[in-house]
RNA sequence: GCUGGUGUAGCUCAAUAGGUAGAGCAGCUGAUUUGUAAUCAGCAGGUCGCGGGUUCGAGUCCCAUCACCAGCUCCA
């Protein structure tokens, strides 16, 4: 980024916080008896959270636009000041802000404790600010929405009040526009709209059909996954959905994870008591132990499409990125040490070769997820092993030569991680691909091998997917395509049109022709004018439209229209044929 | 799970202040045999998400519940 443009950003984020200022004056002055919580600037704008007996309705944030658009008018000088900290305390007692006043006593003791001051209105805040409120002159409140107080649900629920600005009126217009845009890539929408999934009440939340144009694109998928696993010597598994409470005791997933665990029958009163699974490891790992393992049988690699299960609450559900049943392309190796760093970078080579082949690789961003050491109870192993494997894991990062960021408590509870993530089209950021280093569950499993002095050994276990959950990674093609899916992807690549029904018998000939080729083909031989045959194919999104009438029927020819470019003119249907199956072989994007 | 919003035909949406549901598209039938984004006509389609309640009367008001949406928390 040019430094210009660096200053620019930094601009807007002053703006954006004198922006929540104003829309905290603006609360106050309608809603007096309103605690101000925090309000600071995000990347798309701001918030400012509010606690407020009653939650801020529609109309609320009509009124309160209002106000603040009489405030930005009244251009009333920012100004700063300063005070001890007792005098702080005091004026935030004096003006009843105990959300303030906590803040306040959370600073360090040799900290500032800076105010801003605009008219009546004061803030704790540290700043800084652009000198007057009529600046923010383009700006739009958003939603209101409920946040806890400082991001905790043991703390208050708050009332969020989301809003945007822009340093002019033009700008702000160009996000909203954009915002629609994105609206219109929803997966959510777009694919309900394409019949690639639905929902349905009786079946359940976060339970969604995938119906046949989306299993086509999930298979498509799949079938790619698996083949190039197996070239890269993984060994494909078939277990069990379930299993006893017995497993998931072993593994730890009982302790760490059962608030997720489907689990069938009561454990005071039944013999045995079964979940459904919520990971593969634990089950692969029976795998591993079938038989005696020597240093010379590693590394071991499993893989599996395997589904899963996780009881998410209820409030977290989302279309096809957040569900409760999910199918993923598992896969666990058995490695020793020696081999850790060649397996973990070969996971991660395998990622990025599926991302880049779907087009995605551009839009990823990496993490490494680490424990949380304040908070050890959620994890298992001791603190020395983890700063071992933590060390170790990031010297291979910094080899790799990936850009990450760290992050602290995000780590699962086995062990540390690499998540690709990836945001989908409202902005919020998912993990698509996670590659993690388990340094612990073998011993819980008992899974040896003999090394070449004799000595029983436990291996490295690498847990990682190459393409993330399919339901997951459909729903961001979905979005990252608008639905004009690749045509290696698309769930019909060819659709051919007749022009009347004398060319209905060439139609199915050239039907069966592409069948037998695996061309995903459709016709459409309804008694209808050919405008209206291609502007469904269009609105279908599908890659190739094949008109075919009289001239095409003597020829033995196609009249080829494509989805980007239109007509493209007539050529032989072998032609068409080899030009399509090429474009599918290669994957082209 | 929490906060707020939404729920009328397959889809998109109407229904004045509570008086018994309407349109376009899709579907079906017929006519038209069509040359690159919508041919015309007719027909059919709804226990107004589900369950209670208030009322002479509820799509409209109240309660509960389910699902969907945005956000928080959580996560692949």
């Amino acid at each position: 980024m040019a430094n210009e443009d660096k200053m620019k950003e930094l601009d807007l984020q002053v703006l954006r916080h004198s922006c929540s200022h104003v829309l905290a004056q603006a609360v106050k002055r309608l809603y007096p008896n309103v605690k101000l919580g925090i309000g600071p600037a995000i990347d798309t704008g701001f918030y400012y959270d509010f606690d407020t007996e009653t939650p801020f309705t529609p109309e609320d944030l009509e009124k309160i636009e209002a106000e603040m658009k009489k405030i930005v008018k009244e251009n009333l000088k920012i100004e700063r000041f300063e005070l001890p900290r007792g005098e702080a305390l005091a004026l935030m007692q004096e003006r009843d802000e105990p959300y303030k006043i906590e803040l306040i006593n959370d600073l360090p003791d040799d900290a500032v404790i800076s105010f801003y001051k605009q008219g009546e209105f004061v803030d704790l805040c540290a700043g800084p600010h652009v000198n007057y409120t009529g600046k923010a002159k383009a700006f739009k409140l958003l939603s209101a929405t409920g946040a806890y107080w400082k991001g905790s649900e043991k703390n208050k629920m708050l009332q969020r009040i989301y809003a945007t600005c822009f340093a002019n009126k033009t700008d702000l217009e160009e996000y909203l526009v954009q915002l629609e845009e994105a609206k219109k890539r929803d997966h959510n929408k777009l694919g309900r709209e394409l019949e690639l999934f639905t929902t349905s009440e009786y079946i359940g939340q976060g339970l969604p059909i995938i119906l046949p144009k989306g299993s086509r694109i999930i298979q498509t998928l799949q079938r790619f996954v698996e083949d190039e696993e197996e070239k890269r010597g993984y060994l494909l598994t078939k277990t069990p959905l379930m299993a006893k409470s017995d497993l998931y005791k072993i593994s730890g997933h009982w302790y760490h994870y059962k608030e997720n665990m489907f689990i069938m029958g009561d454990e005071e009163k039944d013999k045995e008591v079964f979940a459904l699974r919520p990971m593969t490891c634990p089950f692969q790992f029976q795998s591993y132990l079938a038989a005696a393992r020597s240093y010379r049988d590693l590394p071991l690699r499993y893989g599996e499409t395997s589904t899963l299960f996780r009881n998410e609450a209820s409030g977290e559900m989302h279309g096809l990125i957040r569900v409760r049943q999910f199918t993923i392309s598992e896969g666990h190796i058995a490695c020793r040490p020696d081999q850790l760093e060649d397996e973990f970078k070969d996971c991660v080579d395998l990622a990025l070769y599926m991302l880049k082949s779907v087009g995605l690789d551009s839009d990823v961003t990496y993490r490494f997820s680490k424990w949380d050491p304040n908070n050890k109870e959620k994890y298992i192993g001791s603190e020395e092993e983890w700063d071992k494997v933590q060390a170790r894991m990031k010297v291979i990062l910094d080899k790799l030569g990936i850009d990450y960021t760290e992050a602290d408590g995000e780590a699962a509870f086995y062990g540390p991680k690499l998540d690709i993530q990836i945001k989908n089209v409202h902005g919020k950021e998912d993990t698509l691909v996670t590659i993690q280093i388990d340094f612990q569950l073998a011993e819980r499993f008992g899974m040896e091998y003999t090394d070449s002095d004799g000595a029983k050994k436990y291996p490295y276990v690498i847990h990682r997917t190459s393409i993330g959950c399919y339901e997951r990674t459909l729903a961001l093609l979905i979005e990252k395509y608008a639905g004009a899916f690749p045509t290696w992807l698309a769930p019909v690549q060819v659709k051919v049109l007749s022009l009347s029904d004398r060319h209905n018998d060439y139609v199915s000939e050239i039907q069966n022709k592409f069948r037998e080729n695996r061309i995903r083909v459709e016709i459409d031989t309804r008694n209808e004018k050919i405008g209206y045959k291609i502007r469904e194919a269009q609105l279908e999104k599908v890659p190739y439209m094949l008109v075919v009438g009289d001239k095409e029927l003597e020829t033995g020819s196609v009249s080829v229209r494509s989805r980007k470019d239109g007509d493209k003119g007539s050529m032989s249907v072998d032609e068409f044929m080899n030009m399509i199956l090429d474009e599918i072989k290669t994957r082209k994007l």
